[in-house]
DNA sequence: TGCAAAATAGCACGACCGTTCGTATTTGTT
DNA sequence: AACAAATACGAACGGTCGTGCTATTTTGCA
C-alpha cells in the first residue's frame, strides 16, 4: 500500500528533444545531465562500477538527489544505455544515410565505427564491457544492452546485403558471416588497443576490413579505402529506409 | 617494525607439482583446492565479482581461512589467473606439439582454441572478462592477466610463422595480422555465443578461419578443416620451443 | 606421545553500497 | 506575492566487502 512515491523517472525521458521547448521543467535538464555524466563515468568503470555515490558526488549532489531521478540503480543502468545507443546512432549510423547505398555506406558504417572505437581505447566501450558484466546475468539491464547491439550490428548486416543486392559484392556473399568477421576485427582491435596496449591494432583492422571486403567482392582483391567501385544500377527497390 | 605475519601466501606454489610427493604440508592442497573452486566462481562471475565470502561458503570453511591462504585478494585473484593459464596450457597448447610444425599445429592450435572457447559459452572465459575488468586499473591483476594473454597470443604467432617457413603459408604473409584476425574470430564468437545467445556463432568461428587460411595460404582456397597440406621439407632450424 | 608450528575459526572494524524517509528548498504558475 | 508541486537534501538502515586481530584446532615431526 502506501503512496508509491512516483519518481520522475517513471514518466521519464523517451522523447525530451521534442518538448525541450519551453525552459522546461528543470527535473529533466539536471537528469539529461546525471545521465551525461554516468555514461562518462560508466565508460570507465563499467555500468557495474557505476556508483551513484560516486556520480553524486562528480554531480556535487547528494546521494538521494541523484537517486530520484531515476528510482533505482537498474533505471539508471538503462538510461545510460539508451544514452549511448543515441549517441552511436548520431555518429556513426546517421551519417552515412548520406552516402549512396552499397558498398559506400559499408566501408564508412566500419570508418565510423572504428573511429568511435579509436576513442573509446582511452574511455571503454559500454557495449563491450557490458557485454561482459551481464552475459549471464539476466535482467532489464541485459536486455537493454544486448536489443542495442543488435539493432547495431543489424544494421551492419542490412548495410552488407543492400551492397550485395546493388552488385558491389558477390551475389552469394554470406550477409551474417561477413558481419560476424567485422566484428571480430573491433572486438580484437578494442581488446589489443585498449587493454594489451597494442600499437598497430588500428591498422591490423583496418588491413582486416579490406581482407573481408576482397574476399567477398565481386572485383579483384585491392588494398584498402577508396577505390572505384563502378556505381552500377541504382534502381534496386525494397529497401527498408 | 612489528612481525610481518608472513602468510603461506608468500612462500606459496610456484612450483608445488614438483614437491607434490610427501603427503604433502596439507596447506598447499587446501589451498589447491581453494584455486580450483576460486577459478570455477571467477569464470561466472568475473574476477572482480569473485568475492572471499561467496568462496568461503563455497568451500564451507571460514572467510579468514580462506583468506589466510593468499594475505589478500590481490594475491588470490593473480592464483586463479595463473590457475587458469596453466590450464590453458594444458588443454590447448601442449597437445598440439605431437602434431607436425606448421600447418597442421596452427589448425589444431584454432580447434583446440574453440573447442575450449565452446565450452566457456556457459562458464566464461577470464582472460576475456578480465580484460574488460582491468583495461584500465593498474596493478599486478592486470599485469598477470596481460602476461599470460601475451604469452598465449605470441604462441599462436609463432605457430603461424612456424607453418610459413615450412612452406605451409605464403612466405609474405604477415603473422601478427593473421594472430590479430584469428583472435577477433575467438573474440566475436565468445561476445555473439555468450551475449546474445546467437546459435550459428560456432560455425561462423569456423568458416572465418577458412577464409584466413585461404588468404594467406600458397594454395588455392579450399572448405574447411583436414585436407593434404604437403608435408614440404620439414628440417627448418631455429625454432625456439 | 608430546610439542611447536601450521592451519583454521571467530569476531570486529571501517568503508562503501543501494535504498528509504522525512524535511527543506526551489520552481512554475495563478 | 502566494501557494502547490517538483526537486534536492541529510541522515539512517541493512547489507556486503576486504582485512586485522586473537583464539582454537589440527597437523607433522622428535
Amino acid at each position: 500500500m502506501s503512496r508509491k512515491p512516483a519518481t520522475p523517472a517513471e514518466a521519464h525521458g523517451e522523447h525530451i528533444g521534442a518538448v525541450e521547448g519551453r525552459a522546461s521543467h528543470k527535473g529533466q535538464q539536471t537528469k539529461a545531465a546525471i545521465v551525461e555524466a554516468a555514461l562518462r563515468l560508466a565508460t570507465q568503470v563499467g555500468l557495474e562500477g557505476l556508483s551513484i555515490g560516486a556520480l553524486a558526488e562528480l554531480m556535487r549532489m547528494s546521494k538521494s538527489g541523484v537517486f530520484a531521478h531515476f528510482g533505482s540503480r537498474e533505471e539508471l543502468q538503462i538510461s545510460v544505455i539508451r544514452e549511448y545507443f543515441r549517441q552511436f546512432e548520431q555518429e556513426v549510423f546517421y551519417p552515412v544515410l548520406t552516402l549512396p547505398r552499397g558498398l559506400p555506406r559499408v566501408e564508412a558504417l566500419f570508418a565510423n565505427w572504428m573511429k568511435r572505437v579509436a576513442v573509446e581505447i582511452q574511455s571503454g566501450c559500454i557495449f563491450i564491457s557490458g557485454a561482459v558484466e551481464f552475459d549471464d546475468r539476466p535482467g532489464a539491464v541485459r536486455d537493454a544492452l544486448a536489443s542495442s547491439v543488435k539493432t547495431w550490428l543489424d544494421a551492419m548486416y542490412r548495410a552488407v546485403m543492400q551492397a550485395r543486392r546493388e552488385g558491389h559484392l558477390d551475389a552469394n556473399a554470406d550477409g551474417h558471416q561477413m558481419a560476424f568477421e567485422i566484428h571480430g576485427l573491433i572486438l580484437a582491435l578494442h581488446y589489443e588497443a585498449r587493454f594489451l596496449n597494442n600499437p598497430g591494432s588500428i591498422a591490423r583492422a583496418h588491413t582486416g576490413f579490406a581482407h573481408i571486403l576482397a574476399r567477398y567482392g565481386r572485383a579483384a582483391h585491392s588494398a584498402t579505402g577508396a577505390k572505384p567501385h563502378h556505381p552500377t544500377r541504382s534502381h534496386t527497390p525494397k529497401l527498408k529506409e
